[in-house]
DNA sequence: CGCGTTTGACCGGCGC
DNA sequence: GCGCCGGTCAAACGCG
């Protein structure tokens, strides 16, 4: 029913949200005739003052892989759940509401508190975590990023051939989720989305490999970058982090990966980097947000 | 043995 | 109110 309500049965989208946040436009979509392979970001801002900036960028494009030719690079978008509920609201699925419980202790994946301990009070909204989604060149589902995670689920996704994965951090008391999903679209294309906020440092930081990996990018991924005011520098960091890492051992990944990162999310607010101690190889990818200070 | 994955079932929200 | 469907759980299983 999302689906179709949205337009094409087959128009699977898996950045719903944007389509609701962005009323102007399609958040995104990647061109596959492009010779370029991207890597679109996109999650919720949780700087509404910033908008205005990237809603101009907002590139008419369709998910459905048709750029509309007045913004043909433009896959900057961005959203935000907490300023716009009811647009941002629904998330990935169209239809299915970002619930971000509310904050258990994420017992290292021995989450026994579901169904029974949960009394969310009527009313009380389930609070969304920020959200930040890329896509990637890959021939490989779950890509490095430094941390370690653990499936916990893995569902077919509507008008799409290729499950969608869940992960988990695996880091005790972190609660930060991750999705991973294949564009049916062009399947060699592998949606990620992350949820939540890492409060804890990257188990290994492969900034090495992720920079030399970062090589790869011989071409600006960003074409539009100079019109991108999240800056260069963020683009640039982005795509650096984006990188895969051998961090648990899957290694060759990162030699099958080409990323392109576009931050469909707001950009971080101009972060000073040495604001950030190394967190990993999200450390710069993500927004502040993903990366919740241990207090 | 510990950790991670698989997979079927269940829950809850939302659209109709 | 009902049904659909995304998200999550948790037991079973596999692997190192």
């Amino acid at each position: 029913m999302s689906n179709e309500s949205k337009g094409s049965p087959f128009h699977y989208d898996p950045f719903y949200d944007d389509h609701r946040a962005i009323d102007d436009g399609p958040a995104f979509s990647f061109d596959n005739s492009s010779m370029y392979t991207q890597t679109l970001v996109q999650g919720f801002d949780p700087y509404p003052s910033h908008m205005s900036c990237t809603d101009s960028l907002y590139g008419s494009v369709d998910y459905a892989g048709e750029i509309n030719p007045t913004t043909p690079q433009s896959w900057l978008s961005s959203s935000s759940a907490e300023a716009a509920p009811d647009q941002g609201d629904e998330d990935d699925c169209g239809r299915c509401k970002t619930v971000q419980q509310p904050p258990r202790e994420c017992k290292d994946g021995d989450d026994k508190s579901k169904k029974e301990n949960k009394p969310r009070t009527k009313g009380e909204k389930k609070q969304k975590e920020p959200r930040f989604a890329f896509m990637t060149k890959s021939e490989i589902d779950h890509l490095e990023d430094g941390y370690r995670w653990r499936k916990y689920g893995q569902k077919a996704v509507k008008n799409s051939p290729y499950p969608r994965s869940y992960y988990r951090c695996t880091t005790q008391k972190c609660t930060v989720k991750k999705r991973v999903e294949r564009s049916y679209e062009d399947p060699s294309t592998v949606i990620t989305t992350y949820e939540g906020q890492h409060n804890h440092h990257c188990p290994s930081t492969l900034r090495g490999s992720a920079a030399a990996a970062a090589g790869m990018f011989s071409q600006p991924l960003f074409p539009s970058a100079s019109s991108v005011p999240v800056g260069s520098s963020f683009t640039k960091e982005l795509l650096g982090q984006m990188l895969p890492s051998t961090t648990t051992g899957t290694g060759p990944s990162s030699s099958r990966h080409s990323y392109q990162g576009l931050p469909l999310q707001r950009p971080p607010p101009p972060p000073p980097p040495q604001l950030f101690p190394d967190y990993g190889l999200l450390q710069d990818m993500l927004p502040p947000f993903i990366h919740k200070q241990e207090p």
